[in-house]
DNA sequence: TATCCATATGTAAGGGCTTACATGAAAATG
DNA sequence: CATTTTCATGTAAGCCCTTACATATGGATA
């Protein structure tokens, strides 16, 4: 492999034309007669030649490609969202190019230089958790800005170049805790593991649902998940360890479906019957919802309607079309077996 | 965007020397004084010069660039390889370029064209669904090993240029089906969803196991399910029917976490006992293992070292070393709640 | 001091493609 | 038939790097 390849002198050569009549044939461009067209294609076939694609950037300065960033590709939200984003550009003729950053702002920023020096045309940030509570963090986002368009998927932060597109978060976490309380559940934990853009968010959903309420919110009824992403046993032993520690609780509400669905567990486990003694709320409205037992309920957040949405802004942008800044869908209950019927 | 942007002459220019000292200090090339090195450094954090990688690879050859495919990146498991490959990837200096293919032929074909053309140094074909039974089909895999070279997970095939890393399977499936038969149940269902590599060899694991315990197995005790990866509902309806039709099963050995975990769900509809009176084991040990409820007993296939062991290969193959055409790992049973203790 | 090396830097030739511009031939116009 | 247009093709410059080779500089060696 990697002898010296097929190019465009070959194909010249082979058909008797000119390099410049091949790229025409390749780019499909204007004034090729049929007849030198079929000379350079039976070439192309002859030879098994594939174009260039550094040299083909070198001189088109794109390679039509978009760099997507999440954090964590296996994190069962992020994959499926790439998953439509790829789908998304791949319709509209673009390629992906995937980096994983984990979660420390040093590799985003250095994903970001990384995807900039391979030319992408844009970039997506899959997930909240690139924008960050303080602003100065949030800087690296505003310089690749300054080089190439930047989608935000579930986060905001205003700047040139830079467009979101989001899911009402905070009204559906308010929504969700109201109809926690509805059902006559007041002893309502809020269960989350990010301290992202949309994490605020919802964490201010329900707090706001509270109050409004005439609820008291102490500060230990907001829990924070330290450990991975996937460990319900944590999860559960976590809310095992408060409660023992005197907090009274009844109800959860988890920014996070895995979150819930270790509350599922710790409620089980205590022998509550759920959903009459003990509530629980989901968020993402994963595979997680309906492989529980019981199945929960969960918020959606149209994640397939924000992906298109985004990557058909990224495509106005890309042609030079105004597109809007921000774009913000609403969620959606869906209930299961979780909590009470309404 | 998209201006002029700044180029190694801007920097050469500024720091003043030449281009080749610019490219030299770039490449941490050899023979270049630390006070030079220094002033373009300078100059370079000056500009926010980033290196053109189309130039670049023009130059070299290759982008170090690893072309990802995958069927659906959004699958639990296959997202879960995609991570390990780009974190094991970057960490030897390469980046991912992603491509979810779906499962159709002709879609693979059109991708890993794609990929060629990107100058990829090498392709990763994640999960077993890209190699067919029929061999015919199989020729794009070749045709491709002709340029880079194709590292296949969780498959095999033989050809240049071609290396396998893959779990036992067929050895991982059949102890499992001895353990469900040495704890007493012979009406064991085999449950799956793919006809692909491995699925071909999970089922030969499962047939031979009960041929050599002696046990007939008939066409209808293996059940194919159609539907998408991820609907739990459609499998546990799938399992309530056939068991409705007629066919008695107390065990069910599925391909797959999801469709084990449908299995768990229509036993519990059914009352019946786990793992007293119906066991199920699963494939892949993921998270769905253990947010069953009980917990799944789950046939790991060490999908971490797998992947480690691919990249490693392919990065040696890369560098010119001759390395294994196949390996094989040998999976491990973890014992949870769906089965009994032996 | 003359000679040779090692080190530091520069020059220039690609690498494979796109495309503005130039050219030539054929078709349309008067 | 001369002249202008149009279409098809070729020429060559440029995109931004890498790197082999050439050159210059200073010190070590005999």
């Amino acid at each position: 492999m990697k002898e010296h390849s097929v190019t465009i002198y070959d194909i010249s050569e082979q058909a008797g034309v000119s390099i410049a009549t091949v790229s025409r044939v390749l780019n499909n461009s204007s004034n090729v007669s049929e007849a030198t067209k079929k000379k350079v294609l039976n070439a192309i076939k002859d030879t098994g030649y594939t174009p260039n694609a550094f040299a083909r950037g070198l001189g088109l300065n794109t390679m039509k490609t978009i760099g997507i960033l999440a954090a964590d590709s296996s994190d069962l939200y992020l994959a499926k969202a790439i998953y439509y984003f790829e789908e998304e550009l791949r319709a509209s003729g673009y390629d992906s190019l995937l980096c994983c950053t984990g979660y420390a702002l040093k590799d985003k920023k250095a994903a970001i230089d990384l995807l900039i020096s391979k030319k992408v045309d844009g970039i997506i940030l899959v997930g909240s958790n690139f924008v960050y509570p303080d602003v100065a963090d949030n800087k690296y986002i505003l310089n690749a800005a300054e080089k190439v368009p930047v989608m935000l998927l579930n986060a905001e932060l205003e700047g040139n170049n830079i467009y979101c597109v989001s899911s009402d978060d905070y009204k559906s976490m308010y929504k969700a805790t109201c109809d926690l309380i509805e059902s006559g559940f007041t002893n309502i934990l809020y269960f989350y593991n990010s301290l992202s853009y949309s994490g605020a968010l919802k964490e201010r959903g329900y707090r706001d649902a509270m109050k409004d309420a005439g609820i008291n919110v102490t500060e230990r009824q907001l829990q924070f998940f330290e450990g991975t992403r996937e460990d319900v046993h944590g999860m559960a032993a976590q809310l095992e360890k408060i409660a023992s520690s005197g907090l009274k609780f009844n109800a959860v509400i988890a920014a996070d479906d895995t979150l819930a669905l270790s509350a599922v567990k710790y409620a089980l486990s205590k022998g509550y019957k759920i959903p009459e003694e003990f509530s629980v709320i989901g968020y993402n409205n994963s595979m997680l919802a309906t492989c529980s037992e019981p199945e929960l309920t969960s918020i959606d957040n149209k994640l397939e309607t924000l992906c298109q949405k985004l990557t058909a802004t990224l495509m106005g942008v890309l042609s030079g079309e105004e597109m809007p800044k921000k774009t913000v869908f609403g969620g959606e209950l869906v209930t299961r077996a979780t909590t009470k019927e309404k």
